[in-house]
DNA sequence: TATGAATGAGCCTTCATTCAT
DNA sequence: TATGAATGAAGGCTCATTCAT
């Protein structure tokens, strides 16, 4: 972010960031509505009327955050599934889903609850992650094998529900789910999928 | 939900009733923290006082909920994981949760909750319903397939996360799902399983 | 308000009431905007939560205050405006007005404000205060002398402009204004008008 | 208000003429409390910190304002009301302050807030406005029609209250008040004097 | 069994002010 | 001379909970 040799601004620990950050680690066990801007402040070292300064309203933080983790997370799955093998590249998806989560515990934890209050989820402008990533996911699967149209949501939407469950699940620590195991159990769809489709006359 | 002249014998606990069945309509599209007791209170019709009178206190309400959901869940989920051809009996656990979830989503609501606060986790007293489901899938799974001791739990996991979610995906009204589509979406998972895994021996 | 004899709800020390009245007595000196609800509350004795319990914003408890002293100087005022004598009965409107002012300053203050602010002014529902007072004047003025229509406006927005201003002058206590010269002075203006109008027909 | 060509010296203190145009367009409509620092240099197109370079407080911006158009008012007021004819000499001093009114409403607005809170008087130091502006009165009417000592003061008052009310209420422009009526208006509380003293034995 | 007035802790937000640059 | 990031006090409001009746 910084060229090389670039002098910082002496003391200017950048509040932005620091809130940012701390911000991520809060809301990777709790949700939002749970944490108040006074603890997230007081995490990232500065005063309560920083994080208005700089985000205007905890709202704006929370979908700040949420926007910058669904970029992070679609650009690299964007890059992995365009790998030529479509088995290898979902294998990739996942795992690179797995390390995500694990990596930014906030993020899936957003997400889910994204799917779950109806209003939270426009507070996300533009296409929900959820159908991003669904997309994404029906792309690769049809240069696996043949999906009647009807099908495709349905089969992408369990994917997906699979591996954000699953990861959370692990990132949670409640569960002890070794991270190959886990890519595995969720492949196993696209393993029913080969199974009893034919194969993308690609 | 009662024959009109049934005329209850004492008129008990109608209040109780009342606000069970308010939460349970309030919760199916809202977070417990987003909805107040008084709001409760108004769509049960009583007072605020009543609900401390009968609960105790949100949290317990909110907890009876759960339970008293997480009983009728399990109930029928066991009764029917009994059925003589596993595969059969996981297509019907899916078909019933799609269909509960369908009818109370509320509680799919709160089990996702469950799944992320963690705090919230502990309120829940005993086994969380999270291990109890994928015990009761691991059971049906392991007279269908040979698995892995190290494969079952994650197995089970991402079948349940992949149902919970597209059940709950559904239920939000926000993607049209089909329920026969949706149900062989997540079974696909089982198919990969009998496709890469020897018969059970039973 | 309570029937004699009708024991009171022993501790009922009414709240409302208590607020009411000490808001009145915080808002004769000071612009809503400068008191606290936190010092509204204190004054009457009571928490900050029962501000809102009994009139659930700020805004509205001053609202409140606003109708409830509106209503009272509307009802006397035209009451005493009915007097046979309309010279009288402008006198009889001034010298209760002054009074008003005196025992009510907050009233006067409040009023003042709405001439000013302009959102504030929608706050008060229905008509202004301003114009059914002016309507009020105008009607007596009219059993007086014969006013130009495009007259009747502008003076008795005068007379009304003097009377608030001095009475409010009085109660400030800032300045030692006698109560008869005052009210004098501004019947000035009406001499004024008798001086140079023809007298009413009537 | 500067011919274009006529470049500043030093370009000096441009941002405090700015800072108190921006304030004056601002405080037309809205009382102080409810402009904010940040919007008054946001208007004026220059930083926060300005405001405070140059006036040291906002409260000092505000008095700064009020003084300056206090000067302003007072000055012309007074030569106006040296009128030969001491009657013309009022009708002149109305006109100019209907109009100054006018062009200037935050003054008014902050005249009759003065009148209001306790507190914000003293911001004013040295003779109130209010003050200077009955004994101004006070002088002309002298020269008019003889006055007991002890109705000077409420007859100036008086004339102020309905000058200062009428033009207030013109130039918020919710009623439509001819500049001329409304001036003659005004008057009216003269031409009672005058119905009723004994001219000015000079 | 039920009520509802009252509470107080805690929340989000605004804003005048300071200060290093 | 001017900036703007940062602060912290204060404000309005919500809400789970208590309690006298």
């Amino acid at each position: 972010m910084m060229l090389p040799g670039a002098r910082r601004r002496v003391r200017t620990t950048d509040s932005k960031e620091r809130l940012f950050e701390a911000a991520m680690e809060l809301l990777g066990s709790r949700s939002p509505e749970s944490v108040s801007v006074d603890e997230i402040a007081a995490a990232a070292g500065v005063s309560k009327g920083t994080v208005y300064y700089n985000f205007g309203s905890k709202d704006e933080l929370v979908s700040q955050l949420l926007s910058y983790g669904a970029q992070k997370l679609m650009g690299e799955l964007a890059r992995v599934a365009s790998a030529e093998d479509p088995y290898l590249a979902l294998r990739q998806m996942l795992e690179f889903a797995m390390d995500f989560v694990a990596s930014y515990p906030a993020f899936a934890h957003l997400w889910m609850q994204e799917q779950l209050d109806a209003d939270t989820a426009n507070a996300f402008a533009g296409t929900p992650l959820n159908t991003q990533v669904t997309g994404l996911i029906i792309e690769v699967l049809e240069r696996l094998v043949v999906l009647a149209p009807e099908q495709k949501l349905s089969v992408a939407t369990s994917i997906f529900g699979a591996a954000l469950f699953t990861a959370r699940m692990r990132a949670s620590g409640r569960t002890d789910l070794d991270r190959e195991q886990t890519v595995r159990a969720v492949l196993l769809t696209v393993d029913g999928l080969r199974a009893t489709r034919p194969p993308a006359s690609n």
